[in-house]
DNA sequence: ACCGGCAGAATTGTCAACAATGGCGCAATT
DNA sequence: AATTGCGCCATTGTTGACAATTCTGCCGGT
């Protein structure tokens, strides 16, 4: 159900696009690491103007970061990025919550009920259900966006945002902390979508990442703050722990 | 003080890219224009490499439409894209404003102030102004983008979304028709900002952002809503007179 | 006269070689 | 011994040619 994947795309720019895309945001290629162009072409089976297509783009998505003349390395995202992106989806899905309670049609939101109903039987069974507490929010947040039924919101969070988020949860480990009191905001906000009341479906969507975002500062601890200007090469993909929900 | 123009980036690819962009937005190249890759080429005095590479850029952008195989087109705005544009932008720029009331140091708050007087005065010799009304406009919005000191805000904003913004108003002649309500407007987000009250900057923010898309919504007659599968060829540049602000 | 299918042409997708720039190490100098 | 300048090497930037696909126009059939 996700929308990568290394689906035969009929071009060979677009499967070496997603397949890059992929090992990125699962975190195959480490962040900061150096990819040269001549060993990526080797290693998905392509020539370097199929290759140099895909990373411009993904270059575009912020995953990749490239200087011209010296190289591409793969994002190296600091904690105060994240608290930045959230800031942008507090505005954006906040406004997607208002617009989905106006547009939404019946079967969207009985798909949400039934997501909701999904939520909590993993609740119930307490297993370890990382996973799918990833993957299962990332889904109802999915669906409302869907929901708004604008095109260009869809395609910037969807299209631009949501790639690094998920980078982030790979990169991280991240796992929900709170995972019952997040599925309950989730449950207002659909009650508030289904009632058609836009305002308060923001309202709450905001409040809900807003506190996502509080969780992430006080537990994010990143450690340097700067940045070294050249070095800072290797360092691998084990930092402490944050944590977050939603 | 542009971002884009064709200042010699290093690159090939950076600067036909440059030059591209100011095409699409600024007009020469029409809306739904096919565009030949070794006209193209030929065009801009580069090989079809670098040229492919801009192309992904600018899709990325959503400037250029694509279709495997088939070729490359000027993206062909409809009335309701803005619609979508503006609901993203007053959810995205609201949050600028509530940012930059809380982070604007006070070099940025007085060049605010300096704009704004600028902006008086325009009106009081009411003049042709239609230039400047439009880029002093931008000015006023860009200034509080930035100010918000949050960069992926910034980039989504300034670099994802506002080239479109652009390319809608030379695409449609567009000129403030409500100069004096939208500069009231203006002078009373300086004040939130300067006051430091993030909550009303977003909500007056929001409030105006709104207003002029609701202008757009009551004046804009698109024409033809649908759009044809396949036909619908050239099609010059004067469509009906939309009329907005800010 | 209209429709379907089949070549030819034009355009896009891909590749491999060439040119240019930046990084790296060695050596000579202070 | 540290530093600075120089030259080599590796990598990126760019190019032109080759392969694959789509569009166009023509021809024959119904």
């Amino acid at each position: 159900m996700a929308e990568s994947s290394q689906n035969d795309g009929r071009t060979l720019s677009e499967r070496v696009f997603a397949r890059l895309q992929d090992d990125i945001v699962l975190g195959v290629l480490k962040p900061g690491t150096k990819l040269g162009e001549t060993e990526l072409a080797a290693r998905y089976g392509v020539s370097r103007g199929p290759l140099r297509e895909a990373i411009r783009r993904l270059e575009s998505r912020k995953l990749l970061e490239r200087v011209p003349h010296v190289g591409t390395r793969v994002a190296q995202l600091k904690g105060e990025d994240l608290i930045e992106i959230y800031r942008v989806r507090e505005a954006l899905e906040g406004m997607a919550a208002r617009l989905a309670a106006e547009h939404m049609t019946a079967d969207e939101v009985a798909g949400l009920h039934k997501l909701l109903s999904q939520h909590e039987q993993q609740q119930d069974l307490k297993e370890d259900t990382a996973y799918f507490q990833r993957e299962g929010d990332l889904d109802f947040h999915y669906r409302i966006i869907h929901g708004s039924h604008n095109q260009t919101l869809i395609d910037l969070l969807i299209g631009e945002l949501y790639h690094l988020v998920r980078m982030y949860r790979y990169q991280f480990s991240t796992v929900a902390n709170r995972p019952q009191r997040a599925l309950a905001e989730h449950r207002r906000i659909v009650e508030a979508i289904e009632s058609g009341d836009g305002e308060m479906a923001e309202l709450l969507m905001r409040r809900h990442i807003s506190r996502a975002r509080e969780n992430i500062e006080s537990q994010g601890r990143t450690g340097g703050a700067g940045g070294g200007p050249k070095g800072a090469e290797a360092l691998s993909a084990t930092p402490d722990n944050h944590r977050e929900t939603s």
